[in-house]
Parts: C-alpha cells; sequence; structure tokens
DNA sequence: TTTAGCACTCGGAAGATAAGAGTGCTAATT
DNA sequence: AATTAGCACTCTTATCTTCCGAGTGCTAAA
C-alpha cells in the first residue's frame, strides 16, 4: 500500500500529536489541531485505511489512534520535520565539551551524558572491537616499588592501563626492557592472536630468575588481554523511568539492567548486522556528508510531506520490534557511528520508548556526532 | 526517655516487621508475630508510650505505627540482630573481585556494583580529595606522534592518566626530559599549590621552541589540575525505582539526578563532618577491629536485646533528617571508610529507604571493606 | 467523494458501600 | 498496680456502580 499524500499528512499528525501528547489520537482532535481541510469524517475513513494499511493500531474500538512499528517507521523515513539545532543549542552542547579532550573514550563518555541530558532520554556508547585490533605499543611505568602502571596502546590510538603487582626487586629499567621485548614480539599482533606463550618466547635470554619474569609477563598477559573489554558508557539510565510508556517499574527496572550491562553489546551487534545488510531500511548511501539535519531539512521545502528521506550510512534508526531483543521491544534506538576513514572508533545511542521524540534526538545525535568528530581530529585541520 | 526492656523489644519488633513488609505496623500483628508474652492491648499501651517519647509515627489515627528516624537511630545502635554474612555470601563476595585487581579506583568500582547487586539498594564510592594529596610522578609516554599520554600518580598511589595533543615535532626523549624536569621540580608539591607558573619555571634553560615547550606545558598543567577531579562511583541507580517508599517518580528522578552528579561530594562532605564531630551519634570508638558483623553479634547473646552498639570510627549510619540534605529526607545511608594506616582511600556508601534492611547492609559493606583492603594490602602480607 | 448525523462502544473518573485493621478508653481481672 | 478483655469508633482501601465523553463505523444526504 503506497501512502498518498492525504494519508501520509494524517499519519504524521497522529504520530505527531501521539508523541507530543501520549494519548491515542482522534479524528475530531486532528482537524482541530492542525487546520486541515477535511472534516472529521474524512479524517476517520483515512484513519481506517491506515490501520488496514497497519500504520496505526487502535487499542481498543471507542479509542483513538496509535502508531504501530510501520507507522512510526514511515514517519521517521520520510513524515517528520528535521528543523535543525538552533545555533544556540549547537553551541551549547559544543561549550560542555572540553577543547582539550582528544581522547575517543572520555569524549564518548561525555558525548552520552550530554545526550541524555539534553533529549531527557536514555544514551549509550561503546569503542567497538574489532577483530583486527592489535597491539602497537605495550609501557610499563614503576608507580612505586612493587607497583607499576601497564599501559596497552591498541591500533587506533585507543589506550587502556592497568596498576599491576609486580615484584619490588626489579628496577624500572628491567621493567622497561621486559617491556620492551614483549612489545617487539607482539607489537601488530591481534589482540586475540596473543597468548601467554606469544609473550614468554619474547623474552629468552633475558638474565632473570624465571619466578620474577614470570610475573611481570603474567601481568603483562592479564593486561592485554583486558584492553579487549571494550567499555560501554551509559548516561540517563534513569530518565527510562520518568516516561508513561514505561509504568511498570518492574518491566523498566529490567530494560534498565539490560541495557547497563550488555548496552554495548547490543549496540555492537545491532551496527554488525547493519553492515550485512547495507541500510535496509533506508536504502541507498547519501554520500557522506556530515550534518545530517541541515542536509534533510532542506529537502522538505520542495513539498508538505518530504517524500522519502534517505539518512547517511552512518546513521541508523530501531524501532519497537526491528530491535528483535524481546524486552525492549517497547523501546526505539537512534544510532550514529563514530569514525575515521578506516576505522570505526565508537557508536553512540540515544535509547527511549517508541514514541520519542525523534525529531529532537536525531538533531543532537547528529550534532554531538560531529562535535566529537572534530574533537578527534582537531590536530589534522 | 530511657527504654526499659520490653519498649525495647516492642520498638525492634516494630522496625523489623515495618522493613520487612513496609506496611504500618499494629499491635495485634506484633503478638502474633513474635510469640510476646503480652496482650495485644498491653502491646498498645507500650506503643503508645514509644509515640510519645518520638520513636513512632502514627500515618493517620486508624492505622499501625512506623518509625520515625529516632526509631530508626535506636535500631540500629543498639536493637537489631547483626548476624555475620554466611561462609557462602563471603565466598560468594570475594570471588567477584579479580585477584589481580590493586588499584584503589577500579576496586570502588567493583565494590558499588557488587553492594548495589546483592543488597538491592544503590551504592555509591568516591576516592576522597584530601587538602594534603600531592604529586610523586609525572610521566609521558608517545601514543602517536602529535598524542601522548600524560600520568599523573599522587600520592597515595592513584594514578590518573590523559591523552593530550602534543607538538608533532617532539620526540618521546624531548617529552621525557620535560616531564622529568617538571616532576623534579613539583614532585611533593601539594596539588592546589601547582600553577602554571610553578611548572613554567621548571623547565628554564631548556632548548627548545617557547610556543612547542608551552603547549607540552600546558598540557602537563590540565592533566594534573584535573587529577583533582576524584572519580565518584555509581552502582545500582535504578534500585532506588524498585522500592515502595519511593513511589513518586519525580522525586526520586530528582534523588537520582543528585546522587549521580553529587553523591561523591555529598558522601565526602558527610565524612568530613563526622571527623569534627568524632563519631557523635556512635559514641566512642571501638578500636580498629576489622570485623564488624561478627564483633557486634558478639554482644547480643547477652541479653535478648542488646544494650548498646558502638560501630567502629570507620562505621557511619546517617538516617533521613541526620543527612540534612532535604531531597534526601527519606533515605538512609550506611558509609564505611578504606584507609591505610595514615591515609584515606575511599568511602563506600549504600543508600537506600529509611527502611532498609540496615542488617543485611551493615554485614556486606563491611565485607566488601575488608576484601578491598585485603586486594589493597596484598603485597604487605 | 465528502460530510452531517446518529447509534453504539468502552475506558476511566467519580461516588457509594463494605470490609478490615487499627486505635483509645473503660472496666474487669490478676 | 499492672494487665487484659471488650467495645465503640476511625479511617484507609478495595470493590462495585454509575455515568460521562471521546471516539468509532455506518448510512444517507449534499
Amino acid at each position: 500500500m503506497l501512502l498518498d499524500d492525504r494519508k501520509r499528512l494524517i499519519l504524521k499528525a497522529v504520530v505527531d500529536d501521539y508523541i507530543a501528547t501520549s494519548e491515542p489520537i482522534g479524528s475530531k482532535s486532528i482537524v482541530k489541531n492542525h487546520d486541515i481541510n477535511l472534516s472529521s469524517a474524512t479524517v476517520r475513513n483515512i484513519m481506517a485505511d491506515l490501520e488496514k494499511g497497519g500504520y496505526l493500531i487502535q487499542p481498543h474500538t471507542s479509542a483513538g489512534r496509535v502508531p504501530s512499528d510501520k507507522g512510526y517507521r514511515a514517519y521517521v523515513d520520510s513524515l517528520m520535520d528535521l528543523p535543525p539545532l538552533t545555533e544556540k543549542k549547537k553551541a551549547e552542547i559544543e561549550s560542555s565539551f572540553d577543547p582539550n579532550l582528544i581522547d575517543i573514550q572520555p569524549l564518548l563518555k561525555r558525548a552520552v551524558d550530554i545526550l541524555s541530558e539534553t533529549t531527557g532520554y536514555t544514551a549509550l556508547a561503546v569503542a567497538p572491537y574489532t577483530p583486527t585490533t592489535h597491539l602497537t605499543q605495550l609501557k610499563i611505568l614503576m608507580i612505586e616499588p612493587g607497583r607499576a602502571l601497564i599501559v596497552v596502546v591498541l591500533s587506533g590510538g585507543l589506550v587502556k592501563n592497568r596498576l599491576a603487582r609486580v615484584p619490588d626487586v626489579l628496577t624500572l629499567e628491567q621493567l622497561m626492557l621486559i617491556a620492551n621485548l614483549v612489545e617487539q614480539n607482539v607489537a601488530g599482533t591481534k589482540l586475540e592472536d596473543i597468548t601467554f606463550v606469544t609473550i614468554e618466547t619474547s623474552v629468552q635470554g633475558i638474565e632473570l630468575p624465571e619466578s620474577l619474569l614470570n610475573q611481570v609477563l603474567y601481568e603483562a598477559y592479564v593486561s592485554i588481554k583486558q584492553a579487549e573489554n571494550l567499555e560501554t558508557y551509559v548516561g540517563g539510565i534513569t530518565n527510562l523511568f520518568r516516561h508513561q510508556d514505561f509504568r511498570d517499574v518492574g518491566q523498566t527496572g529490567a530494560v534498565a539492567n539490560l541495557l547497563s550491562k550488555d548496552g554495548g553489546m547490543i549496540i555492537g551487534y545491532m551496527n554488525k548486522e547493519e553492515d550485512n545488510q547495507a541500510s535496509l531500511e533506508a536504502g541507498e548511501d547519501l554520500g557522506s556528508d556530515d550534518e545530517v539535519t541541515d542536509d534533510v531539512a532542506s529537502e522538505e521545502s520542495a513539498s508538505p510531506v518530504p517524500i522519502a528521506r534517505v539518512y547517511p550510512n552512518y546513521f541508523m534508526i530501531r524501532i519497537g520490534q526491528e530491535i528483535a531483543i524481546e524486552p525492549l521491544e517497547d523501546c526505539s534506538f537512534v544510532t550514529t557511528t563514530c569514525e575515521t576513514k578506516d576505522r570505526t572508533l565508537g557508536h553512540i545511542s540515544v535509547v527511549g520508548p517508541k514514541r520519542m521524540d525523534y525529531n529532537n534526538v536525531i538533531s543532537h545525535i547528529g550534532f554531538v556526532r560531529r562535535t566529537v568528530h572534530k574533537h578527534l581530529a582537531a590536530d589534522e585541520e
């Protein structure tokens, strides 16, 4: 079923109003609030059609209508307004990033805090572990006798460090020597291919008692292995509880736990899937222009209701069932990807109820992405 | 008003039952559930007395009673059972700490996760910034040309690091030279006394263009200043919403925000105040025996209801109004301090409704404290 | 094709009623 | 003098009814 202009108009009105009020929308309230040149009876007919088409759902016979997942899909794909962020808002976001910040991890952390605060939803970010990630550096610093900081630098500039116990008798020079040898041997090796044996063989011939040496090597090994664990950042998790859609505290608590614990994995997984499906729901890639919102908003002036909107492929929206994780079927994800030319650095998502303010979320997340990119690339200008 | 044995018994029963059921407790239900050799009428009289004494509150005329802050205070100070954790539980907690973990920061992070999970409340931790904190080391590692990791080591072994932009043309050797000079000059200086000028004067006479040098020095300065920001860890914030006492989602959201944002500060503040007041509510220090629970539990066998319990001074309980922060007046804090002989390393708190299961919380937090200490001190054994 | 009109549906708010748990007081009991 | 049984009274909460109104689908007229 293709939607003609009138149906699109009505569908847009329903979704807009439902997002605003969270009450089922009836035909009368639509003609009242949208100065549409039709009678409520006509609107009623159109709405009945939209329901047959699967875009709307009637919670019970004598109630108004509510968008279905398909309805939301159509809305985000082609119906909604997408006004750019005001300059004031942009400045606000920009100014809440410390200009000295260039590390992807704190940047993502900041991003989720800002997004959750400005959108009022929950934000997640994760620096994805890619199978090609390899080690580039392994350094040791002595903090105090017996304690050393082991620094693992991964391809892509990801830095992880860990405080470890080392034998008291070893000097910084000895530790650095060991680290150097190990680094020379394993640098360039994919993380998952590094074993304790790999590390052990790096230091053959060194003049140290085996037990001491092994202690250090083991700590190095643990540090490297631990670098595989990608950190997930969550912001505004309690915002989940603010929305009427999540009245059931128990259910919402389950969602909160799921997101806190596995949020990173979920986003990572969704994005991997996305690669396979090649932007299934978004159609063709638009090219990599950096400004979603301004871009797409311009299309809108052509027609009262835009015909089709194509998001750049670093952008993804998943609605309800599309997420394919049962406890999240009342949620939507808006996800974007931070990347350099050849490497994915992180995914940022905003999670909210299906009736979230997509509008606002998309503009914000798009701009936050831009800002993060600016920080990452500042020295390349 | 001094409480005789019978009053104490009844008060204990009321608090126990109220904690268990969260319903106001009536005289009948007490005689039913506690095989007390009294009639409900007698109990009623006693309860009326307790109410006059300010230990109990009647929500409305024809309802049972609920403990007041004073009632809870008496309960935690002398009435409640304090059975030690089962060995199984202990083992469980111990095993959920990575044995290789020796860094206070990840340890605190782990601690709040475990505590929030096992108690079902919210946990907070903070590594307190003490005015005597000084810098002991400043190191630089080159991550890639133009990017360096600046490591700041503070007294007490706290390690902070930060990725910074540095001029591409500088070599690792040059950077390390700068760091060494700065370190030599500012090591031992209290953090708050370090200024940019202090740093600048450290490197006089070095053979480098001023603009390059200043860039590096500035980044070092920022890194040092940033080390002052003590990180706060929060676990199980959504548990707040699970308790009937926090029905009002708006109110609870406000509490959640407050804790997430300022939780560390609040705990830090409470503990500072505590020092001044010298354990006001807990009386004299018991000495620093490490096991609260077993310790205090043993007293109990003497009398059906213990007379007075004294917590060691690394232990603090704040109930309702005692917290003196308005939005938190329906909460209680149970806080403990991790410390070495001469230094406070962190505070850990569990926050819940006033009718939290103090029992369980105290045993858990006490044991978690012990476990953290064990990890911190493992090499001193 | 659109719209006015109408009978019908159903959820939710408002009010009424009943049940139950609790209280305080008094008088009897120990 | 302390304890307890008994009783009248209070007040919340759950349940049931009633009723309003927004919304619907259908039919017939414009």
